[in-house]
DNA sequence: GTCCGTGCAAATCATTTGCACTTCT
DNA sequence: AGAAGTGCAAATGATTTGCACGGAC
């Protein structure tokens, strides 16, 4: 298992790959990211980084940016807000959402390769998935 | 196969089962609903009912209560914006929307049972999920 | 007659954009 | 230097809310 330090440095290598600039507000979003435990909006990070740290804008301008740069996914939820989280090329799962106390995790297994493929033989080319599973979680019934 | 006015029916019979009003703006809903092929925004919705035909609020208002009656579903997308489907209890399916054209298809499996297993095992109850896939269709390419 | 549903206007929430200024490279 | 990134204010787009009126039961 990569070291979060190791995932930071990749991290940063993908930026300069494409070509971005290695700023403060990057480092600390990446390093959050990379640290995160589960998917986190981007109201979330801002306040984690800290009060007048860096502006919610910039927050949004560099996690597009990590997106398009295929260094985050982002993850539309039933209440709205996108959740954002590290692209972890090596493994793929999803999460399950508790609707109450939004407490978060992972489950590890994806069966959804028999649609993608489905796809693919419709015709369709870069093909990718946004999976969310929601419940009611143990404490909360 | 139920027939459309047959689900039109049923999803009356729902209304009222939940204590809901049967209602001018209600119908012509359902009645969309059951027979779109693919899952429409509350503003596809409301322009194809006609212009000034009925308030977009109240477009809004009826999914909200749709959706808590269990009428129809709420797919959250890529875009941020929500399309809403009639809840089809008999069977279960997918949709491949083009990034480009926003094409819609379905994709007739859903493989995700095991993923839904995996959350109950871990004490959530009432669990559902979103998944919708994105690609890009042939005549975008 | 009641209470729920509707329309209209205005509010809210997440996210985006314009512009002048600052910082990477 | 020059492009790319940032902050602040203001705009946008989707969805929600308040309130007075009208229609379903």
């Amino acid at each position: 298992m990569p070291s979060s330090d190791h995932k930071f440095e990749s991290a940063i290598t993908n930026l300069k790959k494409e070509r971005l600039r290695i700023t403060e507000p990057r480092k600390a979003l990446l390093q959050l990211l990379v640290e995160a435990p589960k998917p986190l909006s981007a109201e979330e990070l801002h306040t984690t980084l800290g009060p007048g740290k860096f502006d919610l804008v910039t927050v949004y301008r560099n996690l597009e940016a990590f997106e398009n740069a295929g260094i985050v996914n982002r993850i539309p939820t039933e209440s709205g807000k996108s959740l954002y989280e590290l692209n972890a090329e090596r493994h793929h799962y999803h999460h399950i959402i508790c609707r109450k106390c939004h407490r978060t995790e992972k489950l590890d297994t994806c069966e959804v390769a028999k649609l993608e493929k489905l796809a693919s033989e419709l015709g369709y080319s870069d093909v990718t998935h946004v999976l969310e599973l929601y419940g009611v979680c143990e404490s909360c019934q």
